[in-house]
DNA sequence: CTTCAATTATCAGAATTTTCATAATATAAC
DNA sequence: GTTATATTATGAAAATTCTGATAATTGAAG
């Protein structure tokens, strides 16, 4: 992705610029309002990076920016710490997500590619089924709207078979994806099917019109 | 790599062959003895999947076959639920290793996967330091020869720090590369202190002559 | 329709991992 | 060298995951 990080400390600028870059992104920097502005004319970013606390100007003028004249482009906020405030003004102006200082790089990466994932797939990308809600990006569940919290295992359990709904699943690819190498001859699936128990058991309470079915001698299938 | 099974069960020969070559590998078949022995002389394969029970000669004589004019050639024996006996043999007669039937296509390719790694490394691939050694293939280490036993955290990190000795490694990398992506929004690392502490008693226990030496503000190095 | 073997489900307990509260230690500022 | 602050360590409790024993269910065979 092409990146443009408006920051003003050339300390930090300079760790998530090489972070970036080191995730094969190209990144350009601006550490002012009038040069962000400049460079925002110039080129269409796909991602921009904004500190609220800028010489010159408030990064959330930036951030208007940026939604007047660059649609595509998407907005993460960079803010101090408990700066709660800033958050909500910068997501009610339409930034994209929210990143708040002191952040670990490991965390921007995160973000970033969360960013690039949405973008693929033009805003929030969600899997659905029936009446539960999936986001891969946030690790949350909703059914009806209600939030249903799952464990990580049921967790990556349900993402699984809602990218395939009513796809039938063969319980070792399951466990490859789910547990990933630690499987090992594999003649046992009792920790897959503690998994499901709670899994189904937490959809069923939850009101969710979606099952787990069990195919015999195969694994099991998402229906509706 | 290039493959050869030597298997007479149609089936089971189609489903591996097929296994393989979604692995990206290169395989061809046989299902009796003077057929394998035949493309054995054709072609230098990167391992053979060999059968024991195949009509017209037993697949330990195809093992000794290949031991004597293959010498870079490896061996999977694959051989009848519990049969202790083949397994035994095999190994004497210098398999590399052995896999008991039925099996499951993810554990063939896991050993595939595990052979591969070996040959590129010539021969039994370990880390060692000091008198420490760790198997990434088995998952084991010993101290001074004997048995160490790791929870898998422990292992994990253990294996991190054995690839990079006396390197400094950042907290955050090696969380990303023991824990993978559930880590986010990581400010605390208690979670690591916890597994750093009960390895570093388990080392000392074990009479290791290694430690884990923390550095302050960044994360730790391996010290022999 | 029974019977049987194989597969899947369930519950509870065991093992592992993570979190919490708190202590110890390292670095920097004085 | 003290003091203050941030970082790392520790033990115990909590949460999560896995395992074992056992029950229920499925599909096949008679």
């Amino acid at each position: 992705m092409k990146i443009l990080i408006i920051e003003d400390d050339p300390s930090l600028l300079e760790s998530m610029t090489a972070a970036l870059k080191k995730d094969g992104h190209v990144v350009e920097t601006a550490s002012d309002y009038p040069s962000a502005i400049d460079r925002l004319g110039v080129y269409a970013y796909d991602c921009a990076l904004v500190d609220i606390m800028l010489p010159g100007g408030s990064g959330l003028d930036i951030l208007g920016y940026i939604r007047e004249n660059c649609r595509k482009t998407n907005v993460i906020i960079i803010s101090a710490k408990d700066s709660l405030d800033d958050k909500v003004k910068g997501l009610e102006l339409g930034a994209d997500d929210y990143l708040p200082k002191p952040f670990h790089l490991a965390e921007l990466s995160a973000r970033i590619r969360s960013v690039y994932r949405r973008s693929r797939n033009d805003g929030d990308f969600t899997y659905r089924a029936g009446n539960v809600v999936l986001d891969p990006d946030t690790n949350k569940v909703t059914v009806d709207g209600k939030d249903l919290p799952l464990l990580k295992k049921e967790f990556d359990i349900l993402a699984y078979f809602m990218q395939r709904p009513g796809h039938l699943v063969d319980k070792e690819v399951l466990a490859e994806a789910v547990w990933g190498d630690h499987i090992d001859q594999t003649d046992n699936f009792q920790f897959l099917y503690a998994q499901v128990k709670n899994l189904r058991k937490k959809l069923q309470e939850s009101g969710a019109d979606i099952e787990l079915k069990a195919v015999y001698g195969f694994g099991y299938k998402l229906k509706v």
